[in-house]
This record gives structure tokens, C-alpha cells and sequence, in this order.
DNA sequence: TCGTTTGCCGAAACCGGTTTCGGGAATGCA
DNA sequence: TGCATTCCCGAAACCGGTTTCGGCAAACGA
């Protein structure tokens, strides 16, 4: 239809190099050439290094769209957006982007994004995206402990690279964060503080990542040498809202703790008006110290501490990873693993009050259930 | 090199049909079967449909990185995200990218995206994913009031739509909010509940968007019958922490403003700890209507009124405009401008004190000099 | 009725690469 | 010196489409 008329064209747009051009200034043919940069043992060396020379001289790129119609490889990277999230990651996107599309172009290589509105539309995408050949292979954020993303991957020989990792006894190639270690030095920092009471308030259970930072919560109680109290843990708490009511029910026990690690600052974030309506202040009465670093803990009063992720870091990584994988190496060796990075703002103290005294100054306040407005995050 | 081993490529992944499997079917050639489904004149109405059936019964579709070879599109819509925007704007991007994806796919196109750190790495990027084959034509935001890439597009007769206009003599595809609309009602509206002194603080002047907003501020005093006063206008005005500095220096002035028209909800969100230091409160003692629609808008008490943008839905026009655009539609005809929508949250209101009594209220005051953290959004 | 146009489709080249196949020249071994 | 390898590279097919060209048959005009 575009064939017809084409008001948008240049007369004749400058034509790029092509191989045959390459190929004419050696006289050589299209076949050796192609053979001798793409490393095919039977070039010789000479001749190898002679192509490479010119090639680079006449700044010649193979056009990756007339590659792919053979390989059925574009080089470019496939990322699917799922709107159907809760959107506490939405803010990092841009910058996650932006790293995923750095390593890639470093490779000369592209990035192909698509949105999703649910599970089922994202592996429609995923396969077709593929057999279209518009992506090479995926990066998969937010994996659950189950997850069906990973199995139509595999199942249709597609390469992928987690930002995650999952359950699952074959390999995958994958880039994290430690929130385990973080969660379980996030206790160990409490504890050396003087708290006692620590409580944990988790994220979603059906992400992976939850079950790792409990396990890290656990494993931090148990190295301070605290036993485990089930109503000091909380789950699936993903807002602002979630937390302060978490946290609220804690406190109105009989033992209410005077520090909180929580798996996400979102949540974390819940805890600055509930302290306020107690007249508690956060640093000395409640310490608290959070994991992700959003923009809005650095706003509060006290700055919240917490346990910060370079998102676009992390899509760097996970781009030069998938490209590797996607060039042949193996899952097994496409595996990073690195510690989140500290960030003490204040938020966490020694305790003022023991937990008893924390307590008598709870109780002799009317419970508050007047604080309803505000905590809704579109 | 990745044809020499390849650990991951299944050993016969299901073939798409292609047009060859069409043709076979029917008993016609490759050509034929191309040409009816590319609307060719010298194809008979009944090939046409003979063959359109059979190749919706078959499933097929063209691949577009073949297609490519020949005719040079791809059929991906490119868009770049440039990091050195200051970053309001990064919130919205998982949005914007969905709605533009959506309208992608509906036409079975698909996204392409990069990432830019500088003006001129933008144009390079542009061209190099054009003569890549990798994008067809590309979304523009942020448009300036003269603004290069749209230099560089037109140069290399790249299609493109712009997220906002431009000043320029040539007529260009684009989607747009009437921004200028809303501040004028903004004004008008102001001046409805009895505002007589009503300031404008606007955005960045090197965007576009800010001279509409500033002329429909000025249309909005005019047409309330109400003189411009230079002293009650501030520009560059981006974040909240720029906004608390502009207002606070208006109100210092004799005859502060009761009623505050901001380009930006962001910068708007500056008048709330303002107002909170000088024992004010808005929608009372100050009124304030914003733009945009951020999220935090809705958070804070009372929550801001504003003028609300559907950033996904401006990311699916844009898309589907570009999209006809390369078809071969004039871009004059590719120009839609709509209106945003006004979200009445009760952050403006009758004036409790005309300027003068909000004067003398100030002048009691401290001048406060002492509000100094937690402006600094990272 | 006959030459000419028009409508419609097949044949083949082409786009820019990759990959298979085969063979000439240089080398190995006897 | 003779024969079998091995080393290299050219020739050509191929990938899945698009586009040009040419020709046959039907419709047209005179």
C-alpha cells in the first residue's frame, strides 16, 4: 500500500554499504566475506583480517533485518511491560529502560517493548514477538516463584534473563539483588541497636523475591538470637496503605515491637503517619529500615534507611547478559548476584522506649481510627 | 558466530507459513499473491479476495524484517527516552510506552525503543535506528519551541509525530493537550470564586508547552477583565522545590496573590508546605489549580485540583497517528489537539482573605527562612 | 474483421545477507 | 614422483518477501 504513492521518501536516501560492496573492493565474493566475519573456520587468516580491515575502513554493518531473515535473529532485546502490576515499579522504568537500552546498543543491538494487561497476553506476546523476529530472546522482571513466563520460554527455546530468580531445578540465566542478605543485615543492624521487638512486613508472597527476604529475616533473627513471633510478621503489603495498617495492628498488641524491617520502602513509607498521629518519632521511638530506595524516602523527615537498588544497573546487566546467552553461552554461566547498597538516613535508632514502655504510651492513647484519608496511591 | 553453535535454537521450531505456502495453495506466484495483498491496480477484484481468504485461513503474515529488505520499514515505531530531561516526567513512562504499544499492536506493529543521555546522541540515535531498518518513524516528546531533532527528521525525510508542537512554518503530524486552554480556565475560574490577584507560575520556557500555557494565562486575565502584573508571573518553575521558592517570594510582595495557576502539579505541590508555615490553608486562604494530573496530587490535603492528562491515551494516538502517517497521510491531516480534563479536588475556593488582609496576616509573620529539607525531590 | 488497447497474471530479478556445495591449488605422505 | 588430503575460496542456492517487465487473452474501436 506504502509502494504506491510515498510522499514521506527521499528521492534516494544515502545507501549504506552493504556486504556486496565489501566484497567488490577485495574481489572477493558476498559467501567469503560474510564466512570471514562471522568467524567461519574456513577463511583463512589473512584473508580473515584483510575483510575485517576493509570492512571497518568502509564502515560497513550487516543490516541486521536482511540477517534475520535467515537467522531468524534481529538483535534486538524483548521486554513486555505488564500494566496489570501493582504500579509501585512504574516509576523505575525509564531508568530501567534506559539501562537495558545501553549494554544493548553497545553491542549494536536494539530493544523491542510491548505491554501487557495480563499473564496469559504476555506469553501470546512473547511467542509472537519472537516468531515474528522482532525480539531475540526476553528479560523477565518481577519472577514468581512459579512462573509461567519461564515455562513457555523454555518450552519454546526462546532465551530469556530473569531480574529475579525462581524456583525451578534447571539453570536460568539470571541478574539480583541479595534482598535476603539485605533483610537479614537490616536485623542484625536492629539488634545491635537495642531493639528486641523486630518485626518484619513483607511484600507480595506470589513474587519470589518475598520468599528470599523472609528467608533473610529469619535467618537475621536467628543469628541475633531471637525467637520468631508470628504477629510481628506481616504479608502481602505492596502500598503505603498496607504498611500503615500492618504496622498499625502490631502496635496495638501487647508487645508491640520498636523496630521494623520492611521488604519494600513503599510500604515502609506507611509508618511516618502512623507514627505521627502516636507522637512517636521515627529514628528514636519506631526505627525502621526498608528495601528498594525510592525517590519519596529521601523526602520524608527522617530520611528513610533502607537498602537501595540501582534499577539501571540492573537493566544494563541483564541486557549484556541476555546477549551473551543469546550468542550461545550458557544459563549456568550468565548468573549475578550483588549486594543492595546501605543507605543510613536516620530512620533507624536506638530505641527510646523498650517495647513495654512502648506499650503504656500506646495504650494510653485512644486507638486511632480516624486516619483514613491520604493513604490511597493511585 | 552464533551460527556455528547454538545450544539454544530447538531443532525445528514450528515454520510460519509464508507467502510461498499461500501461492502453492492457490495456484499462483509469490508475486501475484504479494501484489493482492499489497492493493496493486493489475490484480483482479477477485484474486484479490481469493487470495486475501486463503491467506486469512492459512494464517499467514508477512514477516516484517523481510519486508524490510526491499522496502526499508519494519513497521516498529521508535521512540527515545532521554535521561537528561529533569525527571518529572519518568513517572509516566511505563504508561505513555503502554498506550503507545497498544495502538502498535492493534496494527501489528511493534516498539522500538532507546535511550539517549544528550541532545545530539538523540539525533545520532534517530538516524542510526532509521538507516538500521530498526524504526520507521518516530514520537517525539517534550517538544521545544525550536526544537533540532525535528530538524534532523525532516532532513533525512523521517517520519515523525511530536507530543506537543512547535513553532514552525511547515505543517508536522502531532498530538497535543491545549494546555493554553486550561490555564485560561484555570484563570477564569479563579476569578469566578473572587480572586483578583492570580499568579501564574509556569514551566521550563525552553519547552514549548510553556509559551501556550503563558499565552492562555494571559488570554484567561484578559478576558477576566484583570491587568498583568510581571510581578505575579515566575517561569522555570519544575519542582516542587522551585515552586515553594516562587510563591514564597510572591507572597512576600505587598499585594500577594490569593489564587495560583501552576504549569505544573509538581511545582504546584511547592505551595503546600508554603501554605502550612504561614498557618494557611489551601482551598481557603489559597487557591491553587495545577496540570498535569501526578499521582502525589491526589495525596495531599486537600488534594490539588488540576487539569489531568490521560498519558496513556496520548501515547496510543501518537502511535496510531505515526503509523498513518507512514502510510503516506499528509501530516497536515495527522493533528490532533484535545482538551485535558478538569479534576475538582478543592484546592481552589472563595477567597477567606482578599490580598490585602493576606498581606497584613504575612506581614505578622516571621519571614520564614528556615524551611529547608525535604525540597529536593532526587 | 482486424489491429490496438486494456486487464491480468507469470517469470524473473532483486533486496542484503547466510549457508551449502564443490572444486582447484597447495600440502601431506608414501 | 604420484596420490590422497587439507586448505581456501567461488558459485549458487536460499531466506521471505517486493517490484519490474513482458506477454497472453479479452475487450475495444474502426
Amino acid at each position: 500500500m506504502s509502494s504506491l504513492h510515498d510522499p514521506i521518501a527521499p528521492g534516494d536516501r544515502a545507501r549504506r554499504t552493504t556486504i556486496s560492496d565489501v566484497s567488490e573492493a577485495l574481489g572477493l565474493t558476498k559467501s567469503t566475506v560474510s564466512r570471514a566475519l562471522n568467524d567461519y573456520p574456513d577463511i583463512s587468516e589473512g584473508t580473515r583480517t584483510r575483510v575485517r580491515r576493509m570492512a571497518q575502513k568502509m564502515g560497513y554493518r550487516p543490516l541486521a533485518t536482511a540477517q534475520a531473515i535467515r537467522t531468524g535473529r534481529v538483535q534486538a532485546i524483548g521486554f513486555i511491560i505488564e500494566l496489570s502490576e501493582h504500579d509501585a515499579n512504574r516509576p523505575f522504568m525509564a531508568e530501567f529502560l534506559a539501562g537495558i537500552s545501553r549494554s544493548a546498543s553497545a553491542e549494536g543491538w536494539t530493544l523491542t517493548v510491548a505491554a501487557s494487561s495480563s499473564q496469559d497476553e504476555t506469553l501470546d506476546i512473547i511467542s509472537r514477538l519472537r516468531s515474528e523476529s522482532k525480539a531475540d530472546g526476553f528479560i523477565i522482571p518481577r519472577t514468581l516463584a512459579h512462573d509461567r513466563r519461564i515455562a513457555t520460554l523454555r518450552h519454546n527455546y526462546i532465551p530469556f534473563v530473569m531480574f529475579g530468580r525462581t524456583q525451578s531445578a534447571e539453570p536460568a540465566a539470571f541478574y539480583d539483588i541479595a534482598g535476603e542478605d539485605a533483610m537479614r543485615a537490616a536485623v542484625m543492624c536492629l539488634h545491635a541497636l537495642g531493639h528486641r521487638r523486630i518485626a518484619f512486613i513483607n511484600g507480595g508472597t506470589q513474587y519470589n523475591y518475598s520468599r528470599l527476604r523472609m528467608d533473610g529475616y529469619r535467618a537475621g533473627m536467628a543469628q541475633a538470637g531471637l525467637g520468631i513471633d508470628p504477629t510481628l510478621i506481616a504479608q502481602e503489603c505492596l502500598s503505603e496503605a498496607d504498611g500503615y495498617r500492618a504496622a498499625q495492628a502490631m502496635l496495638a498488641s501487647d508487645q508491640p515491637p520498636t523496630g521494623f524491617v520492611f521488604a519494600l520502602d513503599r510500604a515502609a513509607l506507611g509508618l511516618y503517619p502512623l507514627a505521627d498521629e502516636h507522637g512517636l518519632k521515627i529514628g528514636k521511638h519506631l526505627s525502621v529500615i526498608a528495601y528498594d530506595g525510592v525517590a519519596e524516602g529521601a523526602a520524608v523527615t527522617p530520611p528513610l534507611s533502607t537498602y537501595s537498588v540501582d534499577i539501571a544497573r540492573a537493566g544494563e546487566r541483564l541486557g549484556a547478559l541476555l546477549i551473551r546467552h543469546i550468542r550461545g553461552e550458557a544459563a549456568q554461566d550468565l548468573q549475578e548476584l550483588e549486594q543492595a547498597t546501605f543507605l543510613d538516613r536516620g530512620s533507624a535508632g536506638p530505641p527510646a522506649f523498650t517495647s513495654d514502655q512502648l506499650s503504656a504510651h500506646l495504650g494510653g492513647q485512644i486507638p486511632s481510627g480516624a486516619h483514613t484519608n491520604g493513604r490511597n496511591t493511585t
